[in-house]
DNA sequence: TTATAAATTTAGACAAGTCTAAATTTTATG
DNA sequence: CATAAAATTTAGACTTGTCTAAATTTATAA
């Protein structure tokens, strides 16, 4: 099996790969805060083994090999944070770093059994899409906020930013998953938003209007 | 904190302790499957950090720093294990070697609130007691069936091997925790047992008899 | 009580994963 | 399109936790 380094590597390679097509040495090494030459030994190791594809100075892109193990780990990050919020009753503000220990227990039994006791669940608390034990998923129809214009209305699903620091700002302003909203106003100036959820109005930056994803 | 390496090493050091006053190199390398070389290693680190009592060639025990993180990680384990057999419907037999990763889950707010979701659990599926999140639990009083006599009965309430053979075995024959038996036979030659055991008779021979627990 | 066996420790080495500093390759710019 | 800047890799080193082989200490037994 894979050591744990080599699952969070591969696991950020998954990430930064649904960006761009071949992942650069520094971007891995800007994503989880080792060196750039370091990064470079742990690409040998995981070309060797047949994970990645990786060509010096071209950057990698995973195997399927690869990208089976990397769903399996998102799979396991996935249901433990559903299971840290849904039964421990943490918040979704909270659970990232427990999930991140959680997620490199082995056992492939025990992942299927939580699957089964929470109910199958097919998002995290963050509406990110929880892969099957096949590693199958939809990644569901998202776009920022700040891509709909006046009038136009969505249900909220999904951030793009996931820090503690812009979910209890949402959670703060209702602006959690499943809700509906409807932009009322748009400043050109600013590019700031109003929207109106549940009779109430919240007036958001752009910031936020670019990291909050919804559904039409 | 203390890394994985070193939580096995007092989790076994703990262990140890139950038997003997102090521990020796040889039985830490024998526990863990580790060369004396590479236990006296570590037994100078763990020293060096105030974890254990060190004394070249003499062996060691636990200083209370030690003994509360171990504690801990038993806690840790054994809760774990109760959440794998109640809430997943694993068998006491398939869950040790699960537990041995979960146990190194670092949150101290997930096992106070994955203690409570369960109901603040007294004792995990072997009957071991579950420290509660002060490092407090009383070690019931527990005895081998072996050292009871004809006529005399107990309630079966844990196990001294924990080996999946020896549990299945118990499963077999319905010897599980909680059950009432009676003595009603002692071999002389071989020390084999016959027990009474919810209307039925079983045979048990002195090795099991030895592993089997009671409380009178 | 001394020789021998057993237990333990020291010495030196190795793999994994990381680092810094220097070298090399690619990319971007004047 | 030549060269400076940025990105990447190589070289060499360090830490953790392990190993084997040899040395040392303690325990055992004739």
């Amino acid at each position: 099996m894979s050591t744990l380094a080599e699952e969070n590597y591969l696991k950020c390679i998954y990430h930064l790969s649904l960006n761009s097509e071949n992942v650069s040495t520094n971007q891995i090494s800007a994503s989880i805060n080792t060196r750039a030459a370091s990064v470079t030994d742990m690409l040998k190791k995981l070309a060797d083994k047949e994970l990645i594809n990786y060509t010096r100075y071209q950057g990698v892109s995973l195997t399927p090999a690869g990208e089976k193990i990397a769903v399996h780990i998102i799979r396991k990050h996935r249901l433990w944070e559903y299971f840290l919020v849904e039964k421990l009753d943490f918040k979704w503000d909270e659970v990232h770093e427990m999930a991140e220990e959680m997620e490199h227990i082995s056992s492939m039994e025990l992942v299927d059994r939580l699957d089964k006791f929470m109910g199958y669940p097919k998002y995290d608390p963050h509406g990110d899409p929880i892969p099957d034990s096949n590693g199958q998923f939809k990644k569901h129809d998202l776009q920022p906020v700040s891509t709909i214009g006046v009038n136009d209305t969505g249900v909220i699903s999904g951030v793009r930013d996931h820090s503690p620091g812009f979910l209890q700002y949402l959670e703060k302003q209702q602006l959690t998953i499943g809700k509906k909203i409807t932009v009322t106003e748009i400043n050109t100036y600013d590019h700031s938003m109003v929207l109106e959820i549940e009779d109430s109005e919240i007036h958001i930056s752009r910031e936020v209007a670019n990291n909050l994803l919804i559904t039409l």
